[in-house]
RNA sequence: CGGGGUGUAGCGCAGUCCGGUUAGCGCACCUGGUUUGGGACCAGGGGGUCGCAGGUUCGAAUCCUGCCACCCCGACCA
């Protein structure tokens, strides 16, 4: 175990926290709720932005960008968005600060320099984009409209939690607009496997595609399809959602275009968006008591080489060489030749920060043209030749995505259970926790009900997963599929 | 917003109950030496508005009052 971190078993909650501030990704800071997202951190949210981007882009997208304030009455436009969103608004009234008479260095709101209309900073952008959009769609030929953004939001949360939950947080948002609904869907849908395509390829985080009911729906959104994950504890983590928001924005803000038969109406459209919770879900479906684990597809730096016992001329040689056949290969290598502290603490220290592989070279093993190659996902090592070293890290930082994958899917997979009485539902959910697949009677009531009585939440309604009637586990009223229950961060 | 906790060196903490020399310890840092295949050791050294503001007192990290911040657990939420 590694020093300074609390062990899984003993406080997950904490663990969890240690991790993050160990490995050097984000830290608390002087902002009630806000983080500050340190390099390391913030280059694995830049990896992940790359490949979403490119994604986004591979697809018809662009990105573009809106102001981060917007002002009230065109936030209160869409009715239900402004409802669900209101009681997390930070808002900005003033727009000057001035030398306080009665206390000499400190600052006070000017009281004079009040803003006509109050200025709500984003929870979220439809109402200032869907405002933009009207002046910007006219005709069918304006349509699609595929804008993607990255950007920042707040959201003032009562409880905060490094990268899962913070007042401020990053993510991407994209808001279309589309001519028919059935191209509106098609989009939310494609943007949901997008997003499921990420989390398994790129994260090896298995997710359960599907769509939230109604309690649980985006606000403003006629349907909202979700990535769900599970994580370590057991609790299910909402990775992702697209919305399909029919007509309520077009028709909040007016925006109408003119077909090809010259008739007006209202634009179909869809939002959508992943954000930095995506680093939490990273970090709780790999990590363990010695430190982070990272995907070798996310990790900043993939392959760590330390000198053993310490750097001399031949071995700074034969890594040199070892770098150049890595970075031939694309692959991201570090030399970790720092004098000042040994082998055991540097295989302490890389372990701690996640990378997925680290080559150890001593004057014996080059003795036998070998180095001792270490994986952190499995913590096992073996003596590799040096001829032909590029290719085997190659293949070895495949086998351990996939690994991380199938891993992560197995402990997934063992934690969905069938139950079909409240009293099983209840001892499985204390037991081993996961997803719990169970048939329910369509009511936003009986959904309340269970919630109080367990605190799962329907996590889904899933889309690829076996249909089959039944009776649901609280009211026996008649079921038409199962659904995944789950307490969820 | 309710409950619990914490605030003393970069980090982790002791000291606070019961006020009293110069506020201490471990890690980290600096210097020198010995070491070096899984978190080295020895010696020496630097670093503090004790969260903030008042008050009590000859004397406050310690007692009293007020405030602030952060963390954890709940309710709310991505």
């Amino acid at each position: 175990m590694s020093k300074g971190i609390t062990s899984q078993e003993e406080n997950y909650s904490q663990w969890y926290t240690d991790i993050v501030k160990k490995a050097g990704l984000a830290d608390h800071s002087a902002v009630r709720g806000c983080m500050v997202i340190k390099p390391t951190g913030y280059a694995i949210w830049e990896n992940m932005q790359k490949q979403l981007d490119k994604m986004f882009k591979e697809t018809g997208h662009v990105n573009a960008y809106f102001p981060l304030f917007v002002p009230k009455s065109l936030f209160e436009a869409e009715e239900k968005n402004a409802e669900g969103f209101a009681k997390e608004c930070a808002v900005v009234t003033h727009y000057r600060l001035k030398g306080d008479p009665n206390e000499k260095g400190k600052l006070m709101v000017d009281p004079e320099a009040k803003l006509e209309e109050e200025l709500i900073v984003r929870p979220t952008s439809e109402a200032i984009i869907w405002n933009t959009y009207r002046d910007w769609i006219k005709s069918h030929r304006d349509l699609p409209l595929l804008i993607n953004q990255w950007a920042n939001v707040v959201r003032w949360e009562m409880r905060t939690r490094l990268f899962m939950r913070t007042a401020e947080f990053l993510w991407q948002e994209g808001h279309t607009a589309h001519s028919n609904e059935k191209e509106a869907i098609e989009e939310t849908e494609r943007m949901q496997d997008i997003y499921a395509t990420f989390a398994e390829e790129y994260m090896a985080m298995p997710v359960i595609k599907g769509k939230k009911t109604e309690s649980e729906r985006f606000a403003g959104a006629t349907e909202t399809y979700t990535i769900e994950a599970l994580m370590q504890d057991g609790k299910a983590l909402q990775a992702g959602t697209s919305h399909f928001l029919g007509q309520n924005f077009a028709k909040a803000f007016d925006v109408k275009f003119t077909d090809t038969n010259n008739k007006e109406s209202y634009v179909w459209s869809t939002s959508w968006g992943v954000s930095t919770r995506l680093m939490g879900g990273l970090i709780m479906t790999h990590s363990d008591d010695n430190g982070l684990v990272l995907p070798p597809k996310l990790a900043p730096t993939q392959v760590v080489i330390v000198p053993i016992p310490k750097a001399n001329g031949e071995i700074n040689e034969v890594v040199d060489k070892i770098v150049d056949q890595l970075k031939a290969k694309n692959i991201t290598a570090v030399y970790d030749n720092d004098k000042k502290s040994r082998p055991g603490f540097k295989f302490a220290e890389n372990e701690l920060k996640g990378i997925p592989v680290r080559i150890g070279v001593g004057k014996r093993d080059l003795e036998n043209n070998q180095v001792e190659v270490a994986r952190r996902d499995n913590l096992t090592k073996e003596m590799v030749n040096i001829d032909g070293i590029a290719e085997y890290i190659d293949q070895l930082l495949e086998d351990i995505q996939t690994n991380l994958f199938e891993k992560a899917k197995k402990f997934r997979d063992d934690r969905i259970t069938k139950v079909d009485s409240m009293e099983e539902f209840e001892s499985v959910l204390e037991s081993k926790g996961g997803f719990l697949f169970a048939h329910w009677d369509g009511t936003a009531d009986t959904e309340q009900k269970i919630k109080e009585l367990t605190k799962a939440t329907i996590r889904c309604i899933p889309m690829n997963m076996e249909i089959e009637e039944g009776k649901c586990v609280l009211t026996g009223k008649p079921s038409k599929q199962r659904v995944l229950f789950a307490k969820a961060y």
